[in-house]
This record gives structure tokens, sequence and C-alpha cells, in this order.
DNA sequence: GCAAAAATCGACAATGTTGCCGGTTTACTG
DNA sequence: CAGTAAACCGGCAACATTGTCGATTTTTGC
């Protein structure tokens, strides 16, 4: 990855780059404005993860960032303004973060091998703390329709250039349009539960679940 | 399913069913208290779905079930003793939700169609308002250490009536253990995921991911 | 340099939530 | 028919959170 924050392979996902990654930019104000914004963002992020959605409050971010709330309220006026950069940066990051992963395991492999490398990958962005964000905000969005209505916009966004830079990876997935598709929701959607029960299942069920369903996945391609 | 809240088949349950479901009791006070608990409860489980764990607020409660504060008090002193009685109302009615409806489908059944019966049931029972309350509290439990200190347990407490009620139902799923114990955890998981992807996935791809698990689920009893 | 603009700071009032307490009504007991 | 105990009521102080504002420091354009 360059200084700009872009992978290898990555064609759409550029393009959804929040501004606040977006590389170094001239005046030395804009510089220090952008680092600001990203302490808080990542600030705002840690809160999310240990304290859930209700614990992100202004109060504990500023403090979080060893900024104050002036500041705070400089860069983002509202609570929810801070939650719109938070969303925009936890989606691009996770993304990238997969995205990196899996790339890197993709050279030179077997093609009947490549949904179980990409679902490995997957659990792995899946136990980072960007998912962890990403799942707080995901639930509360069930309930604050304020959020849902900045969150669900945003995951389709996303979604859409997730599965383009999949099937750019392998271009004969394009034939296989409704397969990869099918093996791409239901991991996702398998990994989530994953995680969200493992508190109760434990390390060595949880195990058994994840072989289960990179087996599965690895099925559905090829059916 | 009688007044005392136990369905054909529940052989452990019955031992965690709450006080507050416990059937009619002696005395006219106590008839009113476990009333009066009754509506506190079921009115916290509105307020968890409606707005989620941050949204069960005394407040909120005690006004939606038209009760006040001070009667609140006297029967759940604080917030968390509250919490502690939603947690074992939802555990205990949504596990009898599914016996029932499981049960139900059960008689005279093939065999082989028993783990397809039962995801299907499950999958009912996820999209009941019992079980989004149940999703609140476990994610909530992720970050909410005294929450936590109180869903796990009694989350394994239930676990293990759960699975016992099931090879209960059919006896020669003790003799492959393992192979029901994946196919268990497996839907619970992945059905999970589903509920919380929904909103953006939309209804199409959730039904086929649906049907996805529920054919896997039984192709994992099988082996 | 100097004024404008950007970034930062601390404090304020308004609101909401929690736990607690004194007082009141209602039912049980002898 | 008292006297006790359970159930219920409304208000209080303490605290946290949010949005807003005026003032201060730092950087930039001229």
């Amino acid at each position: 990855m360059d200084e700009n924050g872009s992978a290898s392979g990555e064609r759409m996902l550029a393009a959804l780059r929040p501004a606040d990654l977006a590389g170094t930019p001239a005046s030395w104000q804009q510089r220090k404005s952008v680092r600001t914004r990203l302490k808080l963002v990542e600030a705002a992020i840690d809160c999310l993860v240990e304290s859930g959605y209700p614990g992100l409050t202004t109060q504990a971010v500023a403090e979080r960032a060893g900024s104050s709330r002036g500041a705070m309220h400089h860069h983002f006026p509202t609570r929810l303004d801070l939650v719109a950069a938070v969303i925009d940066h936890v989606f691009y990051k996770r993304m990238r973060l997969y995205l990196g992963d899996y790339l890197k395991d993709l050279a030179g492999l077997d093609p009947a091998k490549v949904v179980a490398v990409a679902t490995a990958a997957h659990w792995r962005s899946v136990q980072t703390r960007e998912y962890a964000a990403y799942l707080e905000l995901a639930v509360a969005s069930r309930t604050e329709t304020e959020l849902e209505q900045m969150f669900v916009p945003a995951a389709r966004r996303y979604e859409e250039v997730w599965l383009s830079e999949m099937t750019g990876t392998f271009p004969f997935w394009e034939e296989q349009w409704e397969a990869m598709l099918r093996a791409n929701d239901f991991v996702i959607a398998a990994h989530m539960g994953m995680l969200i029960q493992r508190t109760v299942l434990g390390e060595t069920r949880t195990q058994t679940i994840g072989e289960i369903i990179e087996q599965f996945a690895a099925s559905l391609y090829r059916t």
C-alpha cells in the first residue's frame, strides 16, 4: 500500500476514500486539520469498541483524543457529524484491510482454493477493532433512526464496491455471479453471528463452526 | 401449553422458569406483585426492541408500563435488577416459543427432515421481539461488564437446557452428539448474522441465505 | 507586520437519568 | 377493628451529556 492508502487491486474503492485518509494536503493548516479529525475519529472508534454506541459521547471522544470539546465542535458541530465520519472511516478501513490481506495470499493460487482463502481472510478481518465498531454501528442502527439513515446507504455503497473488487480479482466470477453472491452473503452473515456467539460458545466450538463455514462456502462456489 | 407455562416435551426448561411466569400464587398481594413485575419486564423488553439497550431507562419503562417510578423501585431497586429479570424472562420465553413451534411440526415426521423443520422453526423464533431483545442484550454485554456478568452465565445455563431438550425430542441424537452440536451452533450463528445483515441485504437475498442454511444444516446432521 | 481566517479552548444552560427517601394507600393478621 | 406489612406514589439531589457561545491562540494572505 502506498502513502495515499491504495493497495494493488483496488479499483473502485479509492473513489470512496474519506477525506481524512486522502494523503497529505498542501497547507500546514489543512494538514493539522486532517490530523485532528483523524485523531478524533480514531478515538471515537476506540469508544465504540470499548463502550459501544452509547459510550460514543463527545466528552469521552475529546478526552481520549487529547483534544478539547471546542476543537471537536469546530470539526464536527454535532455528535451525528462525528458518527457520519466514523461510519465512512470504518467501512473504508476495514475493506482495505480485508482486500490487502486477501490479495496477499492470492498470488499463484489454485483457483479451487480461492474461496477458502477469501473466507479465512474475511474471518481475520472480522476479528479487528474496525469490525467491532462496525458491529456496534450495525446493531445500533436498528433502533436509532438517524443512524440508520446514514449507515444503511453507506453499507449498500460499500457493498457494491466490495462485490466489484471481488469479481475483479477473479473475472470468471462474473459468469458465476449468483453462486459468488450466495457464498459471499452466506459467509458475511455466518461470521457476524459467530463473532457475537463467540463469548458463549467458547473458542473450540467457534473454531469448529469457522471450519464448517469455510468448507461450505467453497462447496457453494463449485455448485 | 398449560396455565403454568409448560409445553409438552419440556423437561429441564421448567426448572429455569422465572418467578414472574410461575402461575398464580395464593394471596391477592402476591398476584398483584407478580402482575406488576411482569408488566414492568414486558415494558422493558419493548424499550429494548424499540430503542436498544441504552433506551432501557427507568423512566421509559415505568411510563410504558403505566406504572410509577416508585413502584418500579419497590420491585427492582436498581436498573440492573430489572435487567436481570429481563434476561431470564427473554431467555425463557423465547425458548418456550421455539420449542412449542418446533414440537408442533414434529409429530410423525420423516426423521430425515427433522433438522430442516428445526431450522425453519428457529428462523421463525429469530424474527420475534424476544429475539430482538436478546440480540440487544448480547451485543450490549460485549461492552457493558456488569451486563456481561449476568448475561453470559444465563446464556450458558439456558443453552445446556436447550441442547438437552433438543436431544430429548430425538434420542438417537445422543449417538450423533457432535454432528448435532455442530449443526445447532452453525444454525444459531448464521441466523443471528442473517438478522443483522437483513436491513442491508434486502428480503430476497436474506431468504436465499436462509434456504442455504436450512439445506446445509440438514447435510451437517447426515454426516 | 497585520488583519482575516482557521483552529482551539473552557464554560454555560438545558435536558435526561439514576438512586434514594418520605409519605400514602391497600391488603393481610389476630 | 386496630396494627403491621406490602405495594405504590411523586419529588429531590447528584451526575452526565449535548449544543452553544465568547474568547484565545495559531496560521495564512497581503
